[in-house]
DNA sequence: ATGGTAGGAAGCCTA
């Protein structure tokens, strides 16, 4: 069972990389973010066409988070739990087989110090209680998506340059190493160790070409879920491509549950 | 070198 996360910049400027990547990745569940469109403007058909259920928790311009499926979605859960004046579509979890999966595309946070620093901060904080719970409920679950964390400098194409940001922030990085330390495995890094292993580069300065990169998109497994983790990457293909995003798609495939 | 590029919305904001 292979679950990938990507964020598109846009589903509707995407949708041709989008189609193009699940054709020939033919991941099972997909966490998508930045969709940047309301429910009913989500691209449905055409990614339907290729065999996939759909749930969406879209958003006007900004955020949006969806989930794709080959498998039934069931118990869809929208929105982070613990602040109901949060309007911002961020987060959509379901149950999809035996697994439990939160899509997520966490607040960037710049500029820090400020407001939008803050309400990273307290997402993350409302994260980590949802990890609680989901661990209490004895669930086997993975929490896909944009973190907007480089955990360490070598997920950092230029950490000095980067250490005031607010996704390479200690605060930033402490939040994220407390999920770590709940007992959640870092899919990609369990596989791939090594530094200067990217998923995101930015449109300016011909970042992707001189691989200037960032490790911000992770797949977070559970005891039970890493238990199951037979492989994981990154595929590079879809940010080489016409009218990229400026992230590319990150996958963990777990072994079937008996 | 306080820029650069991309997307959506509306004549800026977010990333």
């Amino acid at each position: 069972m292979r679950i990938a996360t990507f964020n598109v910049n846009s589903i509707n400027a995407r949708l041709p990389r989008v189609i193009e990547w699940l054709s020939t990745a033919q991941p099972d569940v997909v966490c998508l973010q930045e969709l940047k469109c309301e429910d009913h403007k989500f691209p449905a058909e055409p990614i339907e066409d290729l065999g996939y259920n759909i749930s969406v928790h879209g958003q006007k311009t900004y955020n949006g988070v969806a989930l794709l499926s080959k498998r039934p979605i069931e118990d869809v859960m929208v929105g982070l739990p613990g602040d109901d004046g949060d309007e911002q579509a961020r987060y959509i979890e379901a149950t999809i087989d035996t697994v439990r999966v939160g899509g997520l595309y966490l607040p960037n946070g710049n500029p820090a110090p400020g407001p939008k620093f803050d309400y990273k901060l307290g997402w993350m904080d409302r994260l980590i209680d949802r990890t609680r719970q989901l661990l209490a409920d004895g669930e086997t679950f993975v929490l896909a998506g944009d973190y907007n964390v480089c955990p360490t400098d070598g997920d950092v194409y230029n950490p000095e340059g980067w250490q005031d940001d607010a996704l390479c922030r200690p605060e930033s990085r402490n939040r994220f190493r407390q999920l770590i330390n709940m007992g959640l495995t870092d899919g990609i890094r369990a596989f791939h160790p090594q530094p200067h292993f990217y998923t995101y580069w930015d449109y300016t300065g011909g970042a992707w070409q001189k691989d200037n990169g960032l490790r911000i998109d992770h797949l977070l497994l559970s005891p039970a879920a890493a238990d199951r983790l037979i492989a994981s990457g990154v595929d590079k293909d879809p940010r080489a491509g016409e009218r990229p995003s400026d992230h590319t798609p990150v996958w963990v495939e777990l072994q079937e549950s008996p």
